[in-house]
DNA sequence: GTGGTCTAGACCACG
DNA sequence: GTGGTCTAGACCACA
């Protein structure tokens, strides 16, 4: 399900960090939904326990968590999330990705189809409602 | 020039890599260009000449540098650049990035915006030929 | 009415604690006056018991309530309490919060209109008796 | 020099990060300068080396500090620093322990006292220079 | 030699 | 039973 690559030069946790952002943009994970507790992660993943919270913690730094002692990990609602300023910071790495896909050929419609199969990814998540 | 940031928490070779790509694909290093050799650049940004090779040597492993025993490196020109394989692999990163960026609230204006943008400093860095 | 945040890093019964600390300083509840008892609050707040016993026991160990057997918790008249040497404590907690923002650019004025605010708020309150 | 309280409920590393934040705010630790080593200060202090780094990440995610590979920990310069947020937070907090003093006693006068002192510490600090 | 990651395993605070 | 903290000790990446 997570399919971690423990060999990569990426660590862990933070292959744990985007896979899980990777749910949570594309709706798999609902607002405010629980995540596994992290020893059973741990467990199913086979990965150590402080491992697993170095991701749940990194995730609620970003705004994408929350954690309640006691109760477990939950997703945070979008609207909620401050998504201002992180949008900018993304423009800017997007700005760096198109200049390197152009250079190596990618054309205008090819970005245009991207964008319109991202859509349809993420409303697709929506339906399973 | 090469304005690097010690405080980030990027490598500075993986920092020297990136900004040695982007002049390469925005035409400011041309095509068979010699680049500057690891002692004057280690000296001229007062940075570790191991980090410099590091960073030569990853840019010849991703296709953008060859190097001459005795020479230097030089930049490899676009076209004989293996990159249907490489596009493919961002093209999968465009995807999560702009994945993520719609989440946070990217309209498809702003993306347009954004490859225009792209575009013109491409065309300008060519036009200083 | 005691608006707590589940989400929030902060216990709840700390966030109780701090809300009914709140509500006795502005006088929204008056010396001697009775508190809910657990079982209602808990209800009210859908709020396990146990969390709601913690925060009164930890309010009355901080002197803002005192308890009596069989009947219920009370808010301690301001003159009774041991105000001292809490007070003392306070002002060592306000100069590290001081220094922390004058260190981030507080300006006296600005100080100034907090105490004003504060003062007015706390007026505010005398006058709904 | 730190006088850790390893008994307190407040966790060991909160209270590196409160004491190591009070230094940069004092101008004890000035812009740019070096923090000891996780090691040096793990055996210093005679704690694990995992808890000072949690520390230094923590003061990281503050803004206080910046962290470089092979090098070391390093104090963030205060103009560089992300303050306006943080300063709207902080007065959010100043006001609640305002209130609290103000109801326990504390007058104008003792407020502008303590603010006077407060300078004074810092303007000390700036004369070690 | 520096920070960063990871594991194994213990104990505490919260609800 | 949940997240959070802490220790001891190992190994890696970076400069």
């Amino acid at each position: 399900m997570f399919d971690l690559d423990v060999r990569s030069r990426k660590p862990i946790y933070e292959q744990l960090v985007d896979k899980i952002k990777e749910l949570i943009i594309n709706q798999v994970l609902k607002p405010d939904e629980k995540l596994p507790s992290v020893r059973v992660l741990s467990k199913e993943l086979t990965i150590n326990p402080n491992t697993i919270q170095k991701a749940y913690r990194e995730l609620e730094y970003l705004g994408y968590l929350y954690s309640v002692q006691g109760k477990g990990s939950f997703v945070v609602p979008m609207d909620i999330m401050p998504n201002q300023e992180k949008l900018k910071e993304i423009k800017a790495d997007l700005m760096k990705l198109l200049a390197e896909a152009i250079y190596l050929g990618l054309k205008r419609e090819e970005l245009e189809e991207l964008y319109n199969e991202v859509i349809q990814s993420i409303e697709g998540g929506r339906n399973i409602d």
